[in-house]
DNA sequence: CGACTTTGACCGGCGC
DNA sequence: GCGCCGGTCAAAGTCG
């Protein structure tokens, strides 16, 4: 109906009961990018914006490889270097005219090994949307930081090629602290 | 009962 | 202008 609308999410400061903290994968360039902390290394955050990588079927984008064992025993085999040149995310400049959301169209992709797609990244996730893309055998899951006014926006869908990866793409920069306060 | 998921419909950009 | 396609909405259902 209404063209414009935005969800009334409620507070979410629910209990967030997870033993993965300990190992909680947080994307360390997007991180560092946001909180812009005085790290020299990371000057990563300009060089994130990821294109529409998936349709035009470029080589592998982003990588920060996390092997997950179980569900509770992550393990962050990040190789996801400070500098662009020895990690293997690997920016796409974003083409001339191509259209940017609200000024920031950061963009991280993550590619994970895992058997299941919900990973815990240590934030409250809530699924908003599943589309099937083309090309590829596999939906697309659609999820919003459920914090209110946190624009974070997250798709996971599998490889089309290799399916035993899931890729994740962040998008946005998370407007509070973190997933908890622990 | 509240928060979240599910799912089809809807929207808008882009290419033809 | 039309259709494709990725992204989002939102009502209904589900779960804890």
């Amino acid at each position: 109906m209404d063209g414009n609308y935005y969800p009334n999410s409620t507070n979410m400061s629910d209990h967030y009961n997870s033993s993965t903290f300990g190992s909680a994968y947080y994307p360390p360039e997007m991180m560092e990018s946001e909180y812009g902390e005085n790290h020299p290394n990371f000057e990563v955050s300009e060089f994130f914006e990821l294109d529409d990588w998936m349709e035009e079927d470029q080589t592998f984008m982003a990588s920060g490889y996390t092997t997950m064992q179980s569900p509770h025993d992550q393990e962050v085999i990040n190789t996801g270097g400070t500098t662009s040149q020895h990690s293997n995310i690997v920016n796409t400049n974003n083409r001339n005219g191509r259209r940017e959301r609200n000024g920031k169209g950061e963009k991280v992709a993550f590619k994970t090994k895992s058997e299941v797609e919900i990973l815990d990244d240590g934030f409250k996730w809530r699924k908003y949307g599943k589309k099937m893309v083309k090309n590829s055998p596999n939906p697309r899951n659609y999820y919003r930081c459920s914090v209110e006014g946190c624009p974070v926006k997250k798709r996971v869908e599998r490889d089309r090629e290799d399916q035993r990866y899931v890729i994740t793409t962040y998008e946005g920069i998370h407007n509070h602290q973190g997933p908890s306060l622990f």
